[in-house]
DNA sequence: GATGAATGAGACTTCATTCAT
DNA sequence: CATGAATGAAGTCTCATTCAT
């Protein structure tokens, strides 16, 4: 967890916990209507229930109210695919039964994925760098169900490349959402997403 | 065309296009580098060549030059694409022709999808609508070919999801290339697309 | 004393003290390294040993550290002069011997001479003029000294003069070590100041 | 000159010039009163004449202000002497001429005086390398006149300690203005000096 | 008495936009 | 048409001070 790594000038560390989880909550709503540059950090602080000195005394600058907020979105996605993804045993429907918890976890987290795709460039190096990987760890997770349940009837690359498509169909529901949500019910895009799956693996 | 909405006060129709051009080119460039929040008005126009004061003769606020260039970028797609997909007689393998043709101009043309990607949202209702709708031209391109191609052999809704993935596959190679060209060249990547599309519409 | 006057609103006398003496040594060294302006409370707070809401308790704002710390420079060089400036006899020779201390006194005491020439004007009118009467005093002292040991030979404007030389050119040594100390080591610079000292009184 | 260093996003010389001067003086006259912290840029703006954005086209940060403060009162320091300090004939009742030409100047200067004395210290480095430089260069000044008119009488050391206390003591008329301007006329205080030097360099 | 989280006024600085030349 | 100096609203961040625990 790279999360400690932003200093806050306050030493209760599970004060520290519940005011961060305040900024995330106040910034993400904020991020999804306004995106992060249109964003003022008096408005965080508002929208967060304090003064902006107290937001200060919880962030060093405003992007590390992004990084929170990135990070943040990618522990929800971590989590709830830890509890929501469990294979009882590896076959071809139960990783289909994966997918599509998948998919209907991306649909809940829509505005959390566009932030994302919009903002992780406004981080820096470093930041960006940590955010890139967690979005790492979910392709892995994902190659992980499919090598799992196929018994390693592809290659690494196939693989690679499949959970990729299948990590970038779920976004895309939501990041074109004005183009797909405009023909397709969730579950009619899931279903031929699937399908279209199912083909790619026989 | 909506470009011609953008009001300028100088009369002389085609100096417009040559200074929009300029713009265009230099802000593309200052995008590529720091997105356009981080760019200044003051930049754009140094880097095209000319003083603030012109800059404003030929656009009205900043977001006019935004405005200016996701229009260029589809324009230029649309353009490429009309010179390069040119099937010469509906076939699946024209057809694949035609999918590699356009996943070489995405890997070309990274940088300005990223900036689509990263900065449509930052156009005001009325300008973002128009440049969605390139965007769903772009769709209707690829559906044309597959409809042509397969001669009607999937549904509607089976040929509009095929595109958008091929679109957004072609997409992906960019704004993901911190995971898939570390792991993928471009041949490998358009076969192994390419491959999983095959299946696909068998 | 004037100390006295700066309020407390803890009870115990002598924990003011102690508490005092505390940041008065941290805020001295603080102030030696970035200055008054640059020294934040909370950096006082914490270099005296502790948090920000006791340092309030035994000063009312921040220009009471400088207060505190001004007097308590004064406070120093007196003690110290009283107990090396003693004239055993008044003679000529004591004079310089006396002299010569008050210059090694002012070696020692630089930094904290070069914080009194900068941050004096910081405070407000009240203390200001307490600090500026401390300064008077030593005038005096050495006054008293000059007068001691010529017997008069000098006139009142003379020994005044004279004395505030003197106490200058300790001050010097200090504030103007960027060129003083790179040409003179400070037996050479005293030496050569009490030459002059010498024709001056003949 | 150092003060070309500091950048300017305005292209004409000549009007960077004159607002510069605009800017110096009505720093000038606010650091006399209140001292470089306690004055924000917006009041120097306003003193200026002009509004805050303006004051940022002709300088980079506030610091930068304060350099051109100091380097314009070495500026001035330096012409007055020039044109003031004229030795007609190398002698010593010459020399007593300039230096209280030089006391006369240091007098009209005052608060300028306690401006450097007091404010140097928050330049940073190489902003205070150069003023101090300046400073440097006044006592090669008053060491040429005294070099000039004595012959070589004096020893380097003796003529560097004497130039230095002349300096010194032409600063302390200002800057302890409270105590000898209580007891001296300046010309009282200039004769009885002058008398001390007269002693020294018998 | 001690602590430290909370506050918010206010400081510095940037930058999109205008307009006189 | 082109220029670029001027403007000032607005943004980020700091820090002296307070007060409930």
């Amino acid at each position: 967890m790279k999360e400690e790594k932003i200093l806050s000038s306050v030493k209760d560390q599970q004060l520290i916990k519940v005011r961060r989880e305040q900024i995330i909550k106040g910034a993400i709503k904020l991020f999804k209507e306004k995106g992060f540059h249109k964003t003022t950090t008096r408005e965080i602080a508002s929208e967060s229930g304090f003064s902006i000195g107290t937001l200060y005394e919880y962030i060093r600058t405003k992007e590390d109210v992004l990084f929170l907020v990135c990070d943040s979105i990618h522990e929800q996605v971590r989590e709830r695919i830890a509890q929501e993804i469990d294979l009882e045993s590896p076959s071809v429907p139960n990783m289909m039964k994966a997918i599509r918890s998948y998919f209907y976890l991306m649909d809940e987290m829509q505005d959390e994925i566009v932030i994302l795709y919009q903002e992780v460039k406004s981080l820096k190096k470093e930041s960006r760098k940590h955010v890139l990987n967690s979005e790492r760890d979910m392709v892995g997770i994902i190659e992980n169900v499919i090598n799992t349940c196929l018994e390693g009837k592809l290659s690494a690359q196939k693989v690679s490349l499949l959970a990729n498509n299948i990590v970038v169909q779920g976004h895309m529901w939501g990041f074109r959402r004005w183009i797909m949500q405009k023909q397709f019910t969730l579950e009619a895009y899931m279903d031929e997403q699937l399908k279209m799956i199912e083909h790619a693996i026989k």
